[in-house]
DNA sequence: CCTACCGATCGGTAGG
DNA sequence: CCTACCGATCGGTAGG
C-alpha cells in the first residue's frame, strides 16, 4: 500500500456520497474506505464540504465536454439531440458515483457554490432546449408541443436512468441511447 | 395557539424532510417548525425514523389511491394510462411534501421500512407497466419499443416532476397530464 | 410540553 | 498519516 493521492481521497468521496449520501458520510466512514483515521483525511482536503465540491465539479465538467463534443458533431438538431443524449447516457454509466452525487448531492452544498454548479446544469440543460427548438425551426421536429417542455421530459428520463439502471441487466448503453431517441423523437416528431 | 396533535407533527416533519432531506433536519429543527423544543417531539412520536415512516407512508397511500382509481375508471389500456398519469400528477403536486420525501428520502429508511416501501412503489409500477403492454396486445399502442422501458420512461417524467414545477408557473396540471400524455403515446404507438 | 440532562458522534485541529 | 483531543450537535430520556 503506497500513500493515498488526493485523488484517491475524491473518488472514494463520490462512493460514499452516492451510496448512503453527503450528510450520512462522516469522515470517519471515507478514512474507513481509505484504510486510514478520519482525522487524516484532513492531510488531503481542507473541509467536508470541499470534498463535496470537488465530486461535483468533476461530473459538471464531464457533462459540459459530452455537451460540447455533442454539439460540435453534427450541424443537424436531430443528430446533434442524439448525441447529446448518446453523450448524457455515457457520462451517467461511466462515471456513476459522480453523476449521482451531482444529480442527488448537490442540494447539500453551500449557498454559493450551490448556485454555481446550478447555473452550469442550466447552461447544460439549455443546450437540449435549444437544440429542440432549433428543430423545430427547421421542421425537422413537430411544433405542437413546446420545446422547453420536450427538452424537460427528455433530461428526466436521461436523469433517472442512474436510478434503475443496471450494469448486468438486460439493456446496453447503444440501445438504450436508440431507444430513448427513438422515443424522444415520436414524442416531437 | 392549541395543543398540536400528531398529524401537525408529522406534516412539519414531512416539509422539512422534503427541503432540507431527513438527515439534514434535526429533532430541534423540528421542535422550531413547530414553536416547541425538540425533546418535546417525543411527545408524539417515539423516534425520528417514525416520523419518515409516516411522512413516506402517507405518500404510497397515496400514490396507490390513485392508481386503484385509475385502474377502475375504464377498461381500454389507453384511457387507463392517461388516467394514471393525470392521478401520478395530482398526487406530486397537492402533496408535495409527502411525495418528495417518498421519491428522495426513502432511502434513509431502515432495512425492513425500506423494503416495505420499494414493495409497495414496485407494484404500484408494474401497474403502469402492464398498462402499456395490455395496449401494445390490444393493438392501441406499437410493439416495437419494450413495454418496460416505455412505463420506465413515463414514470421517469412524471417522477421528476417535483423537481422543476412551479405551481405559479406557466404550466398548469390539467394541460401539463395532457402533453406527457401525448408525448408519451407518441413514443409508444 | 418543559427542564435538565445523557452518551454518542460529528467536523475539525495541534503537534508530531 | 497518527495521537489525542476540542466544542458543538445529535437522537433520545426521566421526571415533572
Amino acid at each position: 500500500m503506497s500513500r493515498l493521492s488526493r485523488d484517491d481521497v475524491i473518488e472514494a468521496a463520490g462512493r460514499l456520497f452516492a451510496k448512503q449520501g453527503y450528510h450520512a458520510t462522516s469522515m470517519r466512514d471515507l478514512g474507513g474506505e481509505l484504510g486510514i483515521l478520519g482525522g487524516s483525511v484532513y492531510a488531503h482536503v481542507s473541509s467536508k464540504e470541499e470534498l463535496l465540491v470537488e465530486v461535483v465539479q468533476r461530473a459538471g465538467r464531464l457533462f459540459g465536454e459530452s455537451a460540447e463534443q455533442a454539439m460540435s458533431s453534427s450541424e443537424h438538431p436531430e443528430d446533434q439531440l442524439k448525441a447529446l443524449i448518446r453523450g448524457h447516457i455515457g457520462v451517467v454509466l461511466d462515471h456513476r458515483d459522480e453523476a449521482q452525487t451531482f444529480l442527488n448531492e448537490a442540494t447539500a452544498l453551500g449557498e454559493s457554490n450551490r448556485q454555481a454548479i446550478v447555473g452550469e446544469r442550466d447552461t447544460y440543460e439549455a443546450l437540449f432546449r435549444s437544440v429542440i427548438a432549433d428543430g423545430i425551426t427547421e421542421g425537422a421536429f413537430r411544433s405542437d408541443l413546446d420545446a422547453n417542455l420536450a427538452a424537460t421530459f427528455v433530461l428526466s428520463i436521461l436523469n433517472a436512468i442512474e436510478r434503475w439502471y443496471r450494469p448486468d441487466g438486460r439493456v446496453d448503453p447503444a440501445s438504450l441511447t436508440n431507444d430513448l431517441h427513438r422515443f424522444a423523437i415520436s414524442g416531437i416528431s
